[in-house]
DNA sequence: GCCCAGGAGCCCG
DNA sequence: CGGGCTCATGGG
């Protein structure tokens, strides 16, 4: 299935439009203030437009761990357990590394799998250690992925989550929902490869501004999935693609 | 009670 | 490779 990657850029904008900037990747403190390191207990801190986050190391090694904490699961469970491990100064590699698996799985007790996220994340901690997030930083993209994907619990996607919210690289998150919403669309099919997909939006994506764009549109797309195109239940009336989506059943 | 959330590893044919 | 199973919380 080929589409024009004109096509590519009017669902993007029409999404922008309708939902607005989206804030991804959210922090617990992206103020970076030493003297209210927990975010004062705000939970979804979000910072729409402002793409110059994460800007720190210890806000990079934030976005990492939330990716493994939110896979299959709700982002309000995910939030609750990076709470309790900022409560317990575990948001670091040497906070993880000092942590026994039983104690971190139990910090992490709100997202789901917790006992494999927990030996995920010991594992990933001690990489870390050997080789710092500001090293994997200076790496070219294609290197750092294939770092990535050798971590246990660190698939396709979340590498790719990794790479574009905690790195900045102008890489195309493809998620069930992608999936979903593109078939729908008439976008790509719902069999097709991840890598296939990815083709189709890079293509359209060749203006400046890059980055931002990737940031937005796979954090759109997660938005219009939940409010309107959900899996299961598409709730089409009042959608903004109603009178142009061809509504292409998944099978 | 049901359903679903910002997946991945492993094992098998 | 692709399908099926496991992991095992909390809100609506």
């Amino acid at each position: 299935m080929s589409t024009p990657f004109k096509t590519i850029n009017t669902v993007y904008d029409s999404l922008l439009r309708h939902y607005g900037k989206q804030g991804w990747w959210p922090l617990l403190d992206f103020k970076d203030n030493d003297e209210n390191p927990t975010s004062s207990g705000i939970l979804k801190n979000y910072h729409p437009g402002d793409y110059s986050l994460p800007a720190t190391d210890k806000q990079r090694l934030e976005i990492i761990i939330g990716a493994y904490l939110v896979q299959h699961t709700s982002w309000r469970n995910t939030e609750q357990a990076l709470l309790n491990l900022e409560k317990h100064d575990c948001l670091t590699v040497d906070g993880l590394n000092n942590l026994p698996v039983e104690k971190l799985a139990e910090l992490i007790r709100p997202s789901r799998y917790y006992n494999q996220k927990a030996r995920y994340l010991k594992h990933l901690a001690a990489f870390l250690k050997q080789q710092p997030v500001a090293e994997l930083a200076k790496m070219k993209t294609s290197e750092l992925q294939q770092v990535l994907l050798s971590l246990k619990g660190i698939g396709e996607e979340t590498a790719d989550s990794i790479l574009c919210y905690a790195f900045k690289r102008p890489v195309f998150v493809v998620d069930l929902y992608t999936k979903i919403f593109f078939t729908r669309m008439g976008i790509s099919g719902y069999d097709e490869k991840n890598e296939n997909i990815k083709k189709k939006v890079d293509a359209g994506f060749l203006s400046e501004n890059r980055y931002e764009r990737f940031n937005e549109f796979h954090a759109l797309i997660v938005e219009h999935a939940k409010q309107k195109c959900k899996p299961k239940k598409p709730d089409c009336s009042g959608c903004v693609f109603e009178n142009k989506c061809p509504k292409i059943l998944l099978q």
